[in-house]
DNA sequence: TACGATAGTTGCATGGCGCAACCAACTAAC
DNA sequence: GTTAGTTGGTTGCGCCATGCAACTATCGTA
């Protein structure tokens, strides 16, 4: 396979650009897209891992969430979340409690066991990232870890607004 | 289900600082996970597109390349690889063409029905993006693009090198 | 000519997923 | 209090993407 040069990525970005107007959203719009094709390649390979490592860093970010809050917010069916709920409590990554007032809830936290599991996946991928970063300038590396932590929250914002329409 | 809430960000990334030593290579891998979590989930709501895309968009960058080239970018099996192609040259996204001189070959292309369809989600994925950085500075909106830019052209490469190795 | 290597395609099993149906529990109206 | 409707969550079922292994066809080479 031939490797990206310079060229080819113009061809891109010109192509990107016959799509929208705006030039500057068609870059950064065209790597972003680019980003998330290499998140799936990238997962394609350690599939049955992904939507499980997303579960538990959402819970090891929100405390105990109930089923319905991970089926929003992973945008999966009802149903694939509690498969996926009860297979990772029968591996012991996470926890159900039944709510004490309504008894139709189930409350899933994250188990220590699951926090392991959580740390040596992230681990494994920041080790890649540093790798590619490796010879990148120290503020280059900041700036981007900030536009992107804005732009995570300002698309989980977005997608929040729009479905609650 | 709650909002994410900057103290929820600051737990995250004291999470995640703890699977790494250094915090700036902390911050801009864990803003990269979710992103790619964001990718993933994005991508759920239309499972079957994503893969598709990802090929249109390597083969109208790349011109014509082989099914292996395909596979190797994909990270998937050749097999996966061959019937995405035989789906889509049912549906005249692309066109295989033999090769002359290695009658095993076929080069596979995007036709203009096949930009037609990659242009049209591109479209669809900047409206979003669009609507995400709605009220962010010219300036960052570029700056993000440069710094991804030069992301993934470094992640592609670290990949390409690992994979030579 | 024969044998190994390579490009690509099928047979088969696995697993994630959505939809629909379902059950249990809560709420409200009477 | 009883009944009807709603909500949270779980199964039944089929679909589809994927990987592995086996296969075919072609190429290169001894």
């Amino acid at each position: 396979m031939a490797q990206p040069t310079n060229l080819l990525r113009e061809r891109t970005r010109a192509f990107v650009a016959d799509a929208v107007s705006d030039s500057a959203n068609s870059q950064v719009a065209f790597s972003l897209i680019e980003l998330m094709n290499i998140g799936k390649r990238f997962n394609a390979r350690q599939r049955e891992q992904a939507t499980v490592n997303s579960m538990l860093a959402k819970l090891a970010n929100e405390g105990p969430l109930r089923s319905a809050d991970l089926s929003q917010f992973l945008m999966l069916d009802p149903s694939t979340v509690s498969r996926h709920i009860c297979s990772m409590a029968d591996d012991g990554l996470v926890a159900r409690t039944p709510d004490i007032n309504d008894r139709r809830v189930q409350w899933v936290d994250i188990t220590p066991s699951g926090r392991e599991h959580l740390q040596t996946a992230t681990r494994a991928r920041v080790a890649l990232f540093e790798q590619v970063m490796a010879d990148w300038p120290e503020a280059d590396r900041i700036a981007l870890g900030q536009l992107l932590e804005r732009f995570v929250t300002d698309f989980d914002r977005t997608i929040f607004d729009s479905e609650q329409a």
